[in-house]
DNA sequence: TCAAAAATGAGTTGCGCACCTCAAAAATAG
DNA sequence: CTATTTTTGAGGTGCGCAACTCATTTTTGA
């Protein structure tokens, strides 16, 4: 039919030589805007592709990116990063390395320090990142230095990164308020939320959503004060016990982040887990084992090897100048229950 | 640090010519079993990957591939055909080309005869298929022609295809069971299932599924018999009404296919959309409509862009001999409620 | 042992593009 | 007008591999 087009077959079309081509492709300098504007008219008119196998193997250069994650247990960190060494054949073939590069997120000088160490280091860089002055700063440096980023997990929405790769915290909420709700029944009663801390964006944006929700849709039932376990099972645990003995009419729960080992503990040994609608945060062995004893409903989830992915894809298609696949890079907010459990 | 590794290396290190390790990695005739073992250790010893770009770029010869589809108007359908037509650029790139084919799949003889006719004229294909033995014999067919072959949506798990894009529709039906069974509270009542026909193996496997779970966690209340509304509006509605007027204590019900706009009709003009729990298949314009006005509570869902993606993917990559990714190409059910509307 | 068959080596070509140099032409300033 | 700068053309090289050909070596069978 229709043989594949090339660019010297766009340079004899609009006229040009294939230098000049070549100059308006990769937006180097020295091309009159007449010229550049006939040259991208004869790539649109015949919806003309660079070949992305040629093109690849002609950059010889391999291209690195940067993970910056948080140091320490977070297992749905920890899935990401094994979800990204499964991709390493994947990687290897379009010589591609990842570094992953761990750091104290919550300290923000640590945070933007790390970041610029990696300015005129690497072509691209993903970061779960704390959204402060100093790290929007570093993000806005990296971006400055011709690296593509994107922000993981948590967005810094008012720096210049390209890209956020996670789910809408303000919808996850919304849907965990809808589940306690419609499980908690037509009963009335009080609701507990358990939360790392406030301070944190994504944890506060889902109590905001779902106290959206609660009050919206389920007047009947009264959403206590936040109590903040700090992540932690111990704390978690305690605080759990705590609300539990002061509230016998608790018959809803949900737990913004992790810790969820410890407020799980603190629920059942109290005898009321069949009593309380359970919704909690992410797939991981503690929420699955959890939600398998029925002792949790249902879990939010983003899909972990999903986020790492598509981070990379991301940054792949950026530098290569390729458009974003924007329905596949959507991080959906999954409900996993005991019989979808992936 | 380490310079990319080339099949030059490899040759260098296996102690053989590059012709050797050329017929080797295509498994081509005329190499001792012995040779053949030094090369693949060289290649495994030193984790080799052959450079993606490259070997694309060396074959000149654009890929083929055919997607089988069900004609007529079912939207999920039509989803995946468009997520397809997204796909267009990224595919132009990678000098892929794919026809559509439309089919009436639910005529063994017209599908089998469709699938004959590409034997020989693609590298792959996708087909959306009928369990029946003359499909099978001529998804065989395909398959020794040399053809890579993946079902999607709807399995054959018999047939020698290569791969199945799609979900486990028993587990689909279970997560059904319980939302329905959960959002009825602990109120005893009556719960409808509408399928299309029990004939078709996912809606059946849902219905299995679905009853499954409600005879085990939900006794309190009766499931009735089957209806079949053919996925048509029409008829769906019609049946509805019956069941509606027959059973004053229904309080949940299952649409296990299409014909929702139907089913949800005569619902509302019931006037008790309120007191039944329903969820429904697939987030379409109507399920959607539903969804956000209340009259739907959940829709269990397979993302028709994903399941578009990862046949394409998993052909490319059969084609390629490239490993796939399983984690990437499982297909999730997905549980939409109005909050997390993608 | 020798002839036939099998296995292997050596080499070539081209895929489409990125990236480079150098010369020539055109536009612009003085 | 000339001198200078800007723009364009022409061409080369190499990325790593697929897919071939043809000669040479090794193995096998009679």
């Amino acid at each position: 039919m229709d043989a594949p087009l090339t660019l010297r077959d766009i340079a004899r079309q609009a006229g040009v030589s294939l230098a000049t081509v070549d100059r308006v492709l990769h937006n180097r300098p020295g091309v009159r805007p007449d010229t550049v504007r006939r040259v991208k008219d004869a790539m649109t008119r015949s919806a003309f592709q660079p070949h992305a196998a040629a093109s690849e193997l002609a950059r010889a250069r391999a291209r690195r990116f940067a993970f910056v994650m948080p140091s320490g247990a977070n297992p749905f960190m920890q899935q990401i990063q094994v979800q990204l060494g499964e991709m390493a054949s994947w990687m290897a073939a379009r010589r591609l390395s990842v570094d992953v590069v761990t750091t104290d997120v919550f300290d923000p000088a640590v945070l933007a320090g790390k970041l610029e160490d990696l300015v005129g280091r690497v072509d691209g860089a993903a970061v779960v990142a704390l959204d402060h002055p100093s790290v929007r700063a570093a993000i806005n440096d990296l971006v400055e230095s011709g690296a593509k980023v994107v922000t993981l997990v948590s967005d810094v929405p008012s720096s210049r990164r390209h890209h956020y790769v996670g789910i809408d915290n303000i919808a996850a909420g919304r849907t965990a308020g809808a589940l306690v709700g419609r499980f908690a029944g037509g009963r009335t009663g009080r609701i507990a939320i358990m939360a790392g801390s406030q301070a944190l964006r994504d944890h506060a944006e889902r109590i905001f959503g779902f106290s959206q929700v609660m009050a919206g849709e389920f007047r009947q039932l009264e959403v206590l004060a936040v109590a903040e376990g700090h992540d932690e099972d111990d704390r978690s645990e305690h605080l759990m016990r705590q609300l539990l003995a002061a509230h016998r009419d608790i018959i809803g729960l949900y737990n913004v982040g992790a810790g969820t080992a410890g407020v799980a503990k603190a629920l059942t040994e109290s005898g009321r887990a069949g009593d309380v609608a359970f919704v909690g945060h992410d797939v991981t062995a503690v929420t699955r084992k959890l939600l398998l004893n029925g002792v949790m409903d249902a879990a939010i989830s983003q899909n972990p090897g999903h986020e790492a992915r598509s981070a990379v894809r991301v940054l792949l298609a950026l530098a290569r100048g390729e458009p974003i696949l924007s329905e596949q890079e959507m991080i959906r907010i999954d409900i996993v229950m005991r019989d979808n459990l992936p």
